[in-house]
DNA sequence: AACGATCGCAACCGCGGTGGG
DNA sequence: ACCCACCGCGGTTGCGATCGT
């Protein structure tokens, strides 16, 4: 068997490096085939010679057919300018809000484009700012200088009124590589996690029904916080009153609320991965809110 | 035309989290 | 409680393409 050289000057028998078509569409007829399953099965099922890494990252960076590809919009941009300020390094998280996009496209684009129209920008507001990156909230939250405000599980009851007499579309079954999963056992519950995103109408106790944030209401919240400044750094995300400040998770949510941006609220909420599902709850648990 | 510098992006690496046995 | 396999993530590297001189 031919034998490839590792980078640690062992040789090994998995290929590596770039990608050739004929493995290209092997994997792709693999994942055709099965859909999701395990990667460490994906290898020997595609018949490759790589590690089930590479396979994974070979589908999830490139070849997954919900992968956008092309230059970033200026939308896009703006987009993820603002989340980094908001999330820091959080790729995932922030490809989670930009539909086709990937954690590396974005992480690379970032790296090359946008940190420094970031860093310029920031300068034409205030020249102090020098350019050593941008603040990130994750220290902060070591060094323990906040008390992290996390949203409570949000858990909606399966006869929930608004969810009824919502057509289903089954697009919205897909993880974040675009793949058709079915998240859930077979169940009638699972007809709401489709329901969800579709539900154009926003629940008229919308209010009431997204409060557990700490025990706060919305209200609460709003008069307590000072979430104008979304994007700012971390300072700005601080409570008035006291040494609290939000998780991204509660920001996120407020900023929702604020800016009615109930869409991306429910992208958020139902591009969910498998892996996500929680054998045990039989329920979706994704950035604090739980799907029963 | 040649060659070095820079860019862009695919791929790799290692760490941490999670869940099952 | 512990170990181990697996997975996802962020940081980093490698290399071909493009640019500038």
């Amino acid at each position: 068997m031919e034998k490839f050289m590792a980078k640690d000057g062992k040789t090994s028998s998995l290929r590596r490096g770039a990608w050739s078509e004929e493995e290209d569409s092997r994997l792709r007829r693999c994942m055709e085939k099965y859909g999701v399953i395990k990667w460490c099965d994906v290898p020997s099922k595609a018949g490759l010679n790589r590690c089930r890494k590479s396979c994974r990252l070979r589908w999830l960076n490139y070849l997954s057919p919900s992968i956008k590809r092309g230059r970033f919009e200026d939308d896009e941009e703006d987009l993820i300018i603002r989340l980094h300020k908001l999330l820091g390094n959080r790729w995932s998280l922030i490809a989670g809000r930009l539909p086709g996009r990937t954690a590396n496209d974005i992480k690379n684009h970032w790296n090359t484009h946008l940190s420094k129209k970031s860093i310029a920008k920031e300068k034409l507001w205030n020249p102090k700012i020098i350019a050593k990156g941008t603040p990130s909230i994750k220290p902060r939250e070591k060094k323990g200088e906040f008390k992290i405000i996390k949203p409570q599980p949000w858990t909606i009851p399966v006869n929930w009124s608004w969810l009824k007499d919502q057509p289903v579309h089954q697009e919205h079954l897909q993880d974040k590589s675009g793949v058709n999963v079915n998240p859930l056992p077979p169940s009638p519950n699972n007809i709401n996690v489709a329901r969800k995103k579709s539900a154009a109408v926003i629940p008229e106790k919308f209010d009431d029904v997204f409060l557990d944030i700490d025990g706060m209401t919305v209200g609460e919240m709003q008069t307590n916080f000072e979430v104008g400044n979304i994007g700012g750094h971390g300072d700005e995300w601080q409570d008035k009153s006291s040494k609290r400040c939000l998780s991204e998770e509660a920001i996120l949510q407020l900023l929702i609320l604020n800016d009615t941006r109930v869409f991306f609220f429910f992208g958020m909420a139902t591009r969910v991965a498998p892996e996500r599902v929680s054998k045990k709850q039989s329920c979706i648990n994704y950035n604090g809110l739980t799907i029963l």
